[in-house]
DNA sequence: GTGAACAGTTTAGCATACTGAACTATAGAC
DNA sequence: GTCTATAGTTCAGTATGCTAAACTGTTCAC
């Protein structure tokens, strides 16, 4: 564990920096996967709600365009949401042919369990911090945060390129 | 996304604290998740890696354990993230039964360029501080982390509980 | 050495969720 | 009012990956 010396990725750097990322970046993921099991989520549902709150509410069509999903798989996508409690549909009063999907619903009590705990838990720490120095901790936060949407559409151009441009034979590319 | 109303979960607060720390680990779940498609990884596998790459080489009944997969079904889970060059498996030299089985090997040229990427963007960021500030954001993100840690082990007791006992009323867990 | 226990693989059967195409209902053009 | 386009649903076919159980090879007790 200590050097396994062909190690992938964040890990194998000595720079506490990287590394202090890399431990933060796992906590969230693993949080939020749990988060998801909690829910009765699966990961792709789970994404997709989570565009749904991100973005706030919005067509089935471009659900489908956000999701890469086609337009019969959004149906058993928000079927599923629907039936767990956690996006519903509603006709668009303009465009009645037209769905709006918002994410939200009632909340089980788990899921509220689990809110409750990381507020209380990140008041703590919050706690142990001067006004002073969480402006701080606020500007690394943005910062972090534009830079990492920054890399995700500098990945999304990247494989964008690649399916372009590598003559795969096969064509078997994105999964 | 400004006022979407019963949005569920940590959006929806007007706390610019957890209107920071959502979009920050919305950030990192995107990420992550970009990172992986790029891998040509499914959520799963990538989730799989992930536990090979924090806790170290381990036999395959450990990942199965860690993962709660069958034994089959990490055969075939260690099969694809071997044919994909990001783990490799090994015969422990002590019992040859069993197996080693480590993240790492070959880096593809995307997913070098994108820590490469990831790495230049986190030196801008981390340049625009002193060092007192960001042993200031270096304590922030260890309290954070260890919060969420536990939150995560928090869930997995309740879920755990819900499974054995579901003491619940209405009894509506979905699954 | 022999037999039981163990680690991982293989295989059959099954569940899930996707794609693509037909279908229903609404909107907008004429 | 009719015709065409659009939004979403339903359905048949297919791919993927899981579980459970049989199987192969290794270790350990005796």
């Amino acid at each position: 564990m200590t050097t396994d010396g062909a190690s992938v990725g964040t890990s194998g750097h000595d720079d506490p920096a990287a590394r202090m990322g890399t431990e933060l970046s796992d906590a969230v993921v693993l949080f939020h996967d749990a988060l998801g099991s909690l829910m009765g989520l699966s990961a792709p549902d789970h994404k997709a709600l989570g565009i749904l709150r991100r973005e706030g509410p919005m067509s089935a069509s471009a659900l489908a365009r956000r999701t890469g999903l086609t337009a019969g798989a959004v149906t058993g996508l928000v079927d599923r949401l629907e039936r767990g409690g956690h996006a519903r549909r509603e006709r668009d009063p303009d465009d009645r042919r037209r769905l709006v999907i918002a994410a939200g619903g009632p909340v089980s009590p788990g899921l509220a369990a689990a809110f409750a705990g990381l507020g209380k838990g990140m008041a703590e720490v919050t706690a142990q911090f001067t006004p002073a120095e969480l402006a701080v901790v606020a500007r690394w936060v943005e910062l972090t945060t534009a830079t990492l949407r920054e890399q995700v559409d500098e990945i999304a151009r990247l494989r964008a390129s690649e399916a372009a441009g590598s003559p795969s034979p096969d064509g078997s590319s994105t999964g």
